[in-house]
DNA sequence: CGAATCTCAGGCGAACTGATATGC
DNA sequence: CGCATATCAGTTGGCCTGAGATTC
C-alpha cells in the first residue's frame, strides 16, 4: 500500500477474472456477463424501469437500452409502457427469460460456490461492505457533471 | 450474502465508479483509464515485453498491442527489440511519456487520496488481499484453454 | 518438434457524446 | 418552465477469435 494505486489495480485484476470467467461459462447460452446482469436484476425485481436497471446495474441509460433491444430481439425480456409515468417502460422478463435465468444461474452457481469458499461469512460480508464503501466515495456528487469530453475535443 | 452474487455485483458497482472518475480526471490528457494502467507499469518498471505488460495490467496482447501502438503513435512509448528473446519487444517510456505519466498521476492523486481516506490502513491491506484472492480463486488453470466462441457459433 | 511472443485482419458488445421527443 | 425518461445517430476504445510469422 506504498502507493494508493494497489486498489484500483485490484480492482480491475479482479474484475476481469470475474468478467472473463462469467462469459467463458455462459458463452454457450450466447449470453454476455453483461447480460446476464439485467437478467439477473429482473429477475429480482420484475416489471421495474430502464433507468432502475441502469442504476442498479451500474451502468447508462443508452448502453442498457441497446442490450434490451438485444435481449428483446430474442424474446427474453418485454417493454410495456409504464402503468403512472408515461415517459418509462417497465421491463419484465418473457417466460422464455425466465427459463434463460434459470439455466444461466445454474450454469454460473459453480463460480459463485467457488467465489463464496474463498471467505469466511464475515470476511465475504466485509467485503462486500469496502466494495461499497468504495462506490460511496467515488459516486460523483451532484454538482459536477464535467463530461468526459469537451466540446470539439478529438479523444 | 445471500445469493452469493452480492460481490460480483459489488466488484462491477466498484469497478465502474473507478473506471468512470478516472476517466473523468484523464479526459482532459486525452489519456482513458486503460492507457493510464500500462502508463503507470511502464512507470513502475520500464523496459518490461508486452507479454509483461498484458499479466500485469490483466489484460490481452491483442489489446495491449492496440493500445500501444496508440500510445507510441503519441510518442509516449517506444517499442525496442528485446536484447536476449527475438521474439519479444521492450516496452519504454519515451521522456515525452514519463512527463504525461507525472502530469496524469498529478492529476488522479485526489483521487486515490479520497479512496485511500476511506479505509483504515489495515482494512486497505485487507481489501487488497480479498481482491488478489479473488483473482487467485478465479484464474483458470492452465488446463481449460476453452475459447469463449466456439468455432462458427453466433454471440 | 512444441511452446511462447508478437502481428495482422476482422468482429462485436458495451460505454460514451450529443441531440431530440415526450411526459412529469 | 426545468427536470426526468427514453430514443436515435454516430463514435470510440477495448476485448475477443482466428490465423500467421518468427524465435526460443
Amino acid at each position: 500500500m506504498r502507493t494508493g494505486h494497489e486498489i484500483p489495480m485490484g480492482l480491475r485484476a479482479a474484475y476481469w477474472s470475474m468478467h472473463r470467467q462469467t462469459n467463458a461459462v455462459l458463452a454457450r447460452h450466447g449470453i454476455t456477463a453483461d447480460q446476464f446482469v439485467l437478467l439477473h436484476l429482473l429477475g429480482e425485481r420484475d416489471g421495474i424501469t430502464q433507468q432502475e436497471l441502469v442504476r442498479r446495474a451500474s451502468s447508462d441509460a443508452n448502453t442498457v437500452r441497446a442490450m434490451l433491444v438485444l435481449l428483446e430481439n430474442r424474446g427474453l425480456v418485454a417493454r410495456a409502457p409504464h402503468r403512472s409515468d408515461g415517459r418509462a417502460r417497465s421491463v419484465t422478463l418473457t417466460r422464455k427469460g425466465r427459463r434463460m435465468l434459470d439455466a444461466l444461474w445454474a450454469a454460473s452457481e459453480p463460480l459463485r460456490e467457488r467465489l463464496l469458499k474463498a471467505f469466511q461469512p464475515d470476511e465475504a460480508d466485509c467485503l462486500v461492505d469496502f466494495l461499497a464503501r468504495m462506490v460511496r466515495i467515488l459516486s460523483p456528487s451532484r454538482a459536477d457533471q464535467t463530461p468526459l469530453l469537451r466540446k470539439g475535443e478529438k479523444r
